[in-house]
DNA sequence: ATTCTGGAAAGAGTG
DNA sequence: TTCACTCTTTCCAGA
């Protein structure tokens, strides 16, 4: 911890700065400082385990996994956040109130952040605490279905025809996340990606803030107080109605499909809660750039950030494309704590019981309430266990929000998934029954461990539903997570929804070794057309369909606080059609090889046939092609999931460095695999390790890691290099190919760039672009590479600078 | 009667 | 603008 103090402090600068340039910012310590204080007598109330309160976030976000493991002393990052986290919160809280008059510009603007933000955090609280005290009335249906809040909310008046869905539109979406992506790297912190995860100040302060009038309201549109008033509630119902029930874009309107009572019900109360996810993304870009590094720290800082870009993206606002700063703005949700300013503790659950139809819209988003009944309505649980047992650890609002990336372990815990679910698992509609649980390859089922965790106390499993793009892990807007029952589920579990994101939250006993047998998750897709329609919402879900199961859990600690891990399975394809057609690649034996090639590679997946061919390509940064060549593959040997290939030989047999290249499964015209990431070394470089174990963690370990960690890529260099601190030598170097994270992630070649590319293409600007030859080409690998390896660095190099981060973006 | 599943139709989106 | 093909979403039917 010692060494984590000075990071705190470190932190706390960082956090205190930004409060005083920003009331958003400031308002993030605050939020924190309320959390905790407020936090540990709202848990105690509740369920909560002491343990979880306030300090939880300090801890979790200190990553103590992450600056603890890494190393005691993550200067920056995890260790700064976590230290600081606790105390910087408190010291911010204090000052911040103090400042509170500093929110100068909008005080309430803060206020309500945080209160929204806590909410969010405090998500925990609703759900379960809160939950049962806030009447199902406020909640949108209670029904099992997920509502899409306010799609019109959401939906730009630009938008001419409502019904498209943004995908169609993807322009717009991507043009924000790339902007997003670009313009922030380090430019305003508002853009910055940093904005994302934490504190979302950003979106409460529209919300909320009102007064501010916040560009962005404009864009966010009518969310402000109550939705329903608000002058796009006339087009709310009618986007509502036009949107929810005929599907957006699609045929909706031609099928008549009877969904929609249901929807319009939700949606225009609803709609004005700014989806708190959407923020992730857009700074998952960013967080990807800057810090990786300080997964924690920087969402600590990130919420500063985010509180800080809220107030300027407001400014900003009529340069940044609608979406981006809807992003931003919505991401606060997902991040901020809810602190409510005057009763912090409250922040929990006295919130709930006060709304006012009109507070309560307005606050809605805030809450998790509104965001989430808006969004899901999950029915409550009646259950049980939750309470009795529970640790309802999860209810502190301190809690990292779902966006935050967290490390697989920490000191003696680690947080590792056993058995990894299967690659494909087709996803159900709202419209559909459910499709059951998600399945291991193997048969069974996926099951979760916690590690060197010696405690009688049982701690609480969460589940949730992320991304596996190249980005940062956040929730998955377009999937959530389905709780499963029936004769044929063992596992109890409870649903919860946190920013708009449903959390299944499963038991963790020590009777059972703090393992968990994962049978009670399915996975729920939710129409694009309405979600991309929220506000804030940057990603497209046309060809959005992988996603990751995201494991965390909060382990009370003697201090009081909490240390928080999380963990992320290997990425998991959604769609009816891919799954069963298209080519995937679970695994490759080799990770890199000499140019000279001629070595033989064994791809393990899914549907390989005897025609199926392997494409080897270069890309510039600007992702055409450079070379392309075909690898020979071994038809004798080719099985459905397994297919031999040759590597070819690289064009250019004199690179100096590490080149990466990508490859590919093709069966047909537009039957692609996923990219894959392959690293081409110097004929007379020794090589670093091209094998297996490459091969294999990556995509193991990669997608667990990645998951939890931090995405960036620096770390990755970091941790493989370890070597170099070079900045340039780390790239290059660097750029060990993270194979079979890639495969799932990487885009392929003829996919959009908006979905998959977007990821990619900020990586390639931010870093390739600059100055790195090949390693600029390389780009994306850059960004995939990153975050796969993050994590390691992370958990397993505790020795490596991790940090690095900083190091990449210095880089630049 | 439900829950899972696999399959596929219908229509919108993409290039 | 048209066309072929892809992708999404909803239905259907059987286990």
């Amino acid at each position: 911890m010692t060494g984590l103090e000075a990071d705190q402090e470190f932190d706390f600068d960082f956090l205190f700065e930004f409060n005083q340039r920003d009331e958003g910012a400031v308002a993030a310590p605050e939020h924190y400082s309320y959390a905790s204080s407020s936090i540990g007598p709202g848990l105690p109330l509740s369920t909560a385990h002491p343990s979880l309160p306030a300090p939880c976030h300090d801890l979790q976000t200190s990553a103590p996994g992450i600056s603890a493991v890494a190393s005691a002393s993550h200067p920056s990052g995890y260790g700064g956040a976590v230290d600081s986290g606790p105390s910087g919160y408190f010291l911010s809280s204090g000052n911040v109130r103090p400042n509170g008059a500093p929110a100068l510009e909008s005080p309430r603007i803060e206020i309500t952040s945080y209160l929204g933000l806590h909410h969010n955090n405090s998500q925990f609280f609703h759900d379960v605490e809160v939950e049962d005290i806030i009447p199902n009335s406020k909640r949108s249906p209670s029904t099992a279905t997920l509502n899409l809040p306010n799609l019109e909310a959401y939906r730009d008046p630009s938008c001419l025809s409502p019904a498209s869905s943004l995908s169609s539109r993807s322009c717009n979406s991507e043009a924000s996340s790339y902007e997003s992506n670009y313009s922030y790297p380090y430019a305003s912190p508002q853009t910055s990606p940093w904005q994302s995860p934490c504190v979302s100040p950003k979106t409460t302060d529209p919300e909320e803030g009102f007064p501010r009038g916040l560009g962005a309201c404009s864009l966010l549109g009518s969310p402000r107080h109550s939705p329903s008033t608000s002058p796009r509630a006339s087009v709310t119902e009618e986007s509502w109605l036009g949107a929810r029930t005929s599907r957006p874009s699609s045929p909706c309107n031609k099928r008549k499909y009877g969904l929609n009572g249901r929807q319009l019900s939700c949606s225009p109360h609803h709609s004005p809660t700014p989806s708190p996810h959407s923020s992730p993304r857009v700074s998952v870009t960013d967080d990807t750039w800057l810090g990786n590094s300080t997964q924690y720290t920087s969402s600590a800082i990130v919420a500063a950030i985010n509180a800080l870009s809220t107030d300027s993206s407001l400014d900003l606002g009529d340069g940044v494309p609608v979406k981006a700063r809807k992003t931003a703005l919505d991401h606060s949700p997902s991040v901020a704590l809810k602190v409510e300013p005057a009763g912090e503790d409250l922040g929990t659950t006295p919130p709930t019981s006060d709304f006012l139809p009109e507070e309560f819209s307005s606050f809605q988003h805030i809450r998790k309430g509104a965001f989430c009944d808006q969004y899901l309505s999950v029915p409550q649980p009646p259950y049980q266990w939750a309470r009795p047992r529970s640790p309802t650890s999860y209810t502190s609002p301190s809690l990292p929000a779902l966006d935050w990336q967290l490390p697989s372990h920490s000191g003696p815990y680690e947080l590792r998934i056993e058995v990894q679910p299967k690659s494909h698992h087709r996803a159900h509609y709202e419209t559909e029954g459910s499709r059951g649980a998600v399945k291991a390859s193997a048969g069974g089922h996926p099951s979760v461990q916690l590690h060197g965790y010696l405690e009688s106390e049982p701690l609480t499993l969460q589940l949730f539903i992320g991304t596996a793009d190249d980005r940062l892990l956040r929730p998955h807007a377009f999937y959530q997570v389905h709780r499963i029952t029936g004769k044929t589920v063992s596992t109890t579990s409870h649903e919860a929804i946190l920013s708009n994101t449903k959390v299944l939250e499963i038991p963790l006993l020590p009777e059972n070794n703090m393992r968990a047998i994962i049978d009670c998750a399915g996975i729920l897709k939710l129409r694009n057309s309405d979600i991309e329609l929220r506000k804030g919402e940057t990603d497209i879900g046309r060809k959005n369909t992988r996603v990751r199961l995201v494991f965390r859990v909060h382990i009370p600690q003697p201090n009081g606080r909490t240390l928080s891990l999380q963990v992320a399975s290997n990425p998991i394809e959604c769609s009816q059609r891919s799954a069963q057609e298209l080519p995937l690649v679970e695994k490759q034996s080799a990770a890199s090889c000499p140019v000279l090639g001629g070595k033989k590679m064994v791809l393990s997946g899914h549907n390989f046939l005897q025609d199926s061919k392997v494409i080897f390509v270069e890309k510039a940064p600007d992702g055409h092609h450079i070379w392309e060549m075909e690898a020979k593959t071994d038809r004798d040997l080719c099985k459905p999931n397994s297919l031999v290939v040759e590597i070819p030989p690289f064009r250019n047999q004199r690179i100096t460095s590490p080149v990466q290249v990508n490859f590919y499964v093709c069966n047909g015209k537009r039957k692609r695999s996923q990219y894959q990431h392959f690293t081409y070394l110097p004929a007379n470089v020794p090589i670093i390790k091209t094998e297996p174990t490459d091969d294999y963690e990556p995509a193991l370990t990669c997608g667990p890691m990645s998951q939890g960690l931090s995405p960036l890529p620096k770390p990755c260099y970091s941790q493989q290099l370890s070597m170099p601190p070079d900045p340039g030598s780390c790239l290059v170097a660097g750029f060990p190919p993270c194979p079979q994270r890639g495969s799932m992630m990487s885009p392929p070649p003829s996919a959009s760039p908006k979905l998959h590319d977007l990821s990619s293409a900020p990586y390639s600007k931010g870093i390739a672009t600059p100055g790195h030859g090949h390693l600029g080409l390389q780009r994306p690998a850059g960004g995939v590479l990153a975050i796969q390896e993050v994590p390691r660095p992370v958990g397993a190099h505790p020795g490596s600078p991790q940090q690095p981060p900083p190091t990449l973006l210095q880089p630049q």
